[in-house]
DNA sequence: TCCATAATCTTGACTGACTCCACAAAAGGC
DNA sequence: GCCTTTTGTGGAGTCAGTCAAGATTATGGA
């Protein structure tokens, strides 16, 4: 039986990552982080507060705001905000992926690109406008809802 | 003097567009739509209210709202969604254009479409998604920005 | 023109997501 | 191991928006 910590290879990982973004390393962190990397991307801060808490024990919702927002500093997380839903997390991969998002059950989906690594970054605006970025939102209703209830919203 | 009513003429606009979408003419609703109409766009509700109380006299924040979702459903008032900042009103065009936010000031402005008249409606996505739309935000620097402050930030 | 009725507006309380603040706790360099 | 600085805690507060109940008002028919 070698099981270090509560968490285990997750935590390490996640402390080597944090270590190498020159965070400090704390318990809450690290949890936070290894939360956001096992689940499977686009929980919100609560969701991501209740995991952690498995590790941590207590965990303020003060303090996984906090952490997420260092971690999106960091460059080790991506924060996706839809709106009229609480920001999610995923892991930031730097891959300039976009989302797809249910208009019935809001689950989030990554959509590749659609074109080529950096899509749509070419919008018609006059040079002095700076784009640092574009995200691209796809509205819709997932195979899910569709198959539960066929068609009832015309939005 | 042949002045109708406090607003004039955008006033009877507004009512005959409401007429025409099939929805109750009441002051409420013309103030509100006249606001969205004569406004270059972008405001939020709580701008639109202000700009609607000079018609109206008094208006609350709740009927502010009840109109703006009755304009929205009806096709009249496209409601715009940024991350981080209250919903924002326009008229519906129609056009399908995007929007670019400034990191600085959250000024928005409109974006012609990038390729032709529905950009980046092919996400690579199984064919049981139904996706309905497609929003593209571009974030990054307004000209006024970057001129009264080079670049400071890195965001 | 008046009236009945259903849609709309007002007021006030409430919710959810998130932030601010001051103090306590802990990480990491010496 | 000590000390400075960064983090976390708890509680109050903000902001955008919603819910609910009763008062008003637009609209179609008599």
């Amino acid at each position: 039986m070698t099981r270090p910590a509560p968490g285990g290879e997750p935590m390490a990982l996640a402390a080597a990552h944090l270590r190498a973004a020159g965070l400090r390393v704390t318990v809450q962190r690290m949890a936070v982080l290894a939360a956001v990397s096992e689940s499977a991307g686009h929980l919100d801060a609560d969701a991501l507060r209740e995991r952690a808490r498995r590790v941590t024990g207590a965990l303020s919702l003060q303090a996984t705001y906090n952490v997420l927002r260092a971690l999106t500093e960091a460059g080790l997380v991506r924060c996706t905000q839809i709106p009229g839903h609480p920001a999610r997390y995923e892991v930031e991969h730097r891959d300039n992926h976009h989302h797809f998002v249910c208009l019935r059950c809001a689950a989030i989906r990554d959509v590749e690109c659609t074109v080529g690594a950096a899509p749509c970054m070419e919008p018609r605006l006059p040079a002095e406008y700076e784009v640092r970025e574009a995200a691209v939102t796809f509205w819709g209703v997932c195979p899910d809802c569709r198959g539960a209830r066929p068609d009832t919203s015309s939005m």
